[in-house]
DNA sequence: AGGATATGCGGACCGGAGTCCGCTTGTCTA
DNA sequence: TAGACAAGCGGACTCCGGTCCGCATATCCT
């Protein structure tokens, strides 16, 4: 009786799907470091991983879930240096702890890089299914945490949702067709995040 | 010599090519009455107007612009109540003109209340092709003018396109199945125009 | 009116996302 | 170790958006 869970736990992935999953992550990885985003269409990557295409649904669900566990790594290293990394981006440091706006800004930057280095990756994603970019975990994430940094404002939510509004990959692919720097982009999201 | 146009005018379309846009439109709404916007491919569209897909495409480049024409009616309403209507949206009161924070706030209500009646379609529109949203004309419209009534600020352009950030479709579909009354995201947004 | 030409037309065709279902295989229990 | 059964697997199939191209016709000019 005391070996119960008292939550449900997923199931353990069985082997072969363990392996699958990584087998479709690496060819991923191939086709989009040799041909770029384009390439990733599910069967190309099915193929090239060797597994049927049903495979690469049932272990993500659908192209933006795979794109999407492409990203994952790197986000997570995001995430962690959010969490309990240094500051500004951490929360501690032992003499003089960052202020929230401080904190605010540095994620702003942060994620600025990320978005810059992956843009063709983020677009894939939240292109290939309608809200894509909602669902992902790390979305609840960065939102909750802004949330909380934005303590102080009168709808906390709601400024951390403007924020992230701001970082959309759609958003942020359109002022730079139009011309914008990087520069004048991160001032803008800047701003926001700092009052 | 003298009735050369000055610049290039897009030639006249042709009056079998106007008459299948509008059969093509009227089959559309038809359609879209009878079983929502699901029932919107571009076969069935074609089909119920009696044309031929191409002919679908050649009219309306691909289905968000087909989309978009199914809105535009409503939009150019509210254009036009914007340019030349009665204040706050409109300019001019004869005796106490509105202030531009007055005539942001009112765009946001009037927005809203267009975003609130039409969601199905501008959700299918903006999913249908990536960066959909940002082609639409009326976007266009509605960043000059914002920029404008931001001429106070430090980025004007950049508060407008934060503004129309917040009132992107996907954005406040999310918020909505999130549970969020149209209110809260109401005075959201108005406070983001007003600052 | 009649010829020249650009514009438009239809629908076969293609590529890619996502589903379905009969078969296989890992895992758990006895 | 054997049997039961959930979980996973593959790939044919469906659906839909978008393209292509040979044929038709509106418009313009003389």
């Amino acid at each position: 009786m005391e070996d119960l869970p008292l939550v449900d736990q997923p199931p353990r992935e069985r082997a072969d799907a363990a392996r699958n999953r990584a087998l479709v992550l690496q060819a991923a990885w191939r086709l989009y470091n040799a041909r770029g985003v384009e390439a990733l269409t599910t069967d190309a990557v099915a193929q090239e991983a060797g597994v049927g295409k049903g495979t690469v649904y049932r272990r993500f669900r659908d192209k933006s879930g795979l794109v999407s566990a492409l990203l994952d790594d790197k986000e997570k290293e995001l995430q962690l240096a959010m969490i309990s990394g240094p500051p500004p981006l951490g929360p501690d440091g032992p003499h003089d702890p960052p202020t929230a706006v401080a904190r605010r800004t540095a994620f702003v930057h942060a994620y600025l890089d990320y978005v810059q280095s992956h843009l063709d990756l983020l677009l894939a994603s939240e292109t290939a299914a309608p809200g894509a970019r909602y669902r992902l975990g790390v979305y609840q994430f960065w939102k909750t945490h802004l949330t909380m940094l934005f303590g102080d404002a009168y709808d906390p939510e709601f400024r951390a949702y403007t924020v992230l509004a701001l970082l959309d990959a759609g958003l942020i692919q359109h002022l730079r067709t139009e011309g914008w720097s990087w520069e004048r982009i991160r001032a803008g999201v800047e701003q926001e995040a700092r009052r």
